[in-house]
DNA sequence: AAACGTGTATTAGTTATATAGTACAATATG
DNA sequence: CATATTGTACTATATAACTAATACACGTTT
């Protein structure tokens, strides 16, 4: 599980590394309930501030990523179940800036059907060995 | 045609304005060599900092959205054709950001497939029609 | 040449981001 | 109860991002 950040990238660390753990909570790397580094622990691994740890982890809990306990540690929330008309939004916006993105890219509507695919399956995939491992 | 920015919303003017435009590009509601408003115009209907809109102005150039030069104004560039290992590596990262977005969303994978659909036979519409307007 | 409309550069002020250091609060463990 | 570990809160400081105001440079038109 390694987590990396630059502080030179030009995209601010505490967003760097939420990204980095939504997915590999996204893709089962890790699993519900598990326990997450201490946020002392992790700051020292990256070489950055603990409390910039501690946004992140903050934040993670907001959305329902994590949860958290003073003295206990923070801990991979349970996934969220409901699918309602925010969600739908949400995902309505998600895909939206996709086709967007896909145009300026110059990428066919083909092509990107094709991906959008493939790329679909490999998730099942990784699901799937990610909910057996539990 | 038009742009919308909220100062309070936490998100950067320029970035607001940045995919507003690039999203009208994309859906062929501004068509190729079109003429931008100038700098000065477009920021005073958003009652922004022509500053502001320079900057996207220049940003969307280095992304080959637009064309721009001095004394003549800016204008929609025509669209890039070329799709190399640059575009699928970063095609590839937009899926993924999808679908660690759906996942969080709790969308399941046929959900998202259906979706996906919904929206890809829309935008082939889209511009379709921007292609006959021209 | 002059005037006008374009984008651009410079400077300044405000806000966001990141770090550091210290102290506090809640839980588990000895 | 004492101690260690956890997350949290607070203050202070430095740097970068963002926006604004003003002046400048380029090109067109008269």
């Amino acid at each position: 599980m390694w987590y990396y950040v630059d502080p030179h990238s030009g995209i601010p660390i505490y967003v760097q590394l939420k990204e980095q753990i939504k997915k590999a909570v996204a893709t089962g790397l890790l699993a519900e309930g598990q326990q997450m580094p201490s946020v002392r622990e992790l700051a020292l691994q990256l070489t950055i501030n603990p409390n910039t740890v501690a946004k992140v982890y903050q934040e993670l809990e907001r959305e329902g990523v994590l949860q958290t306990a003073r003295g206990l540690g923070s801990f991979v929330a349970k996934r969220r179940k409901d699918f309602g008309p925010q969600q739908e939004s949400s995902l309505d916006n998600a895909l939206e800036k996709l086709m967007v993105e896909a145009y300026q890219l110059s990428v066919d509507a083909d092509t990107l059907y094709a991906r959008f695919t493939e790329k679909l399956a490999a998730w099942k995939d990784r699901l799937k060995k990610g909910a057996e491992g539990q």
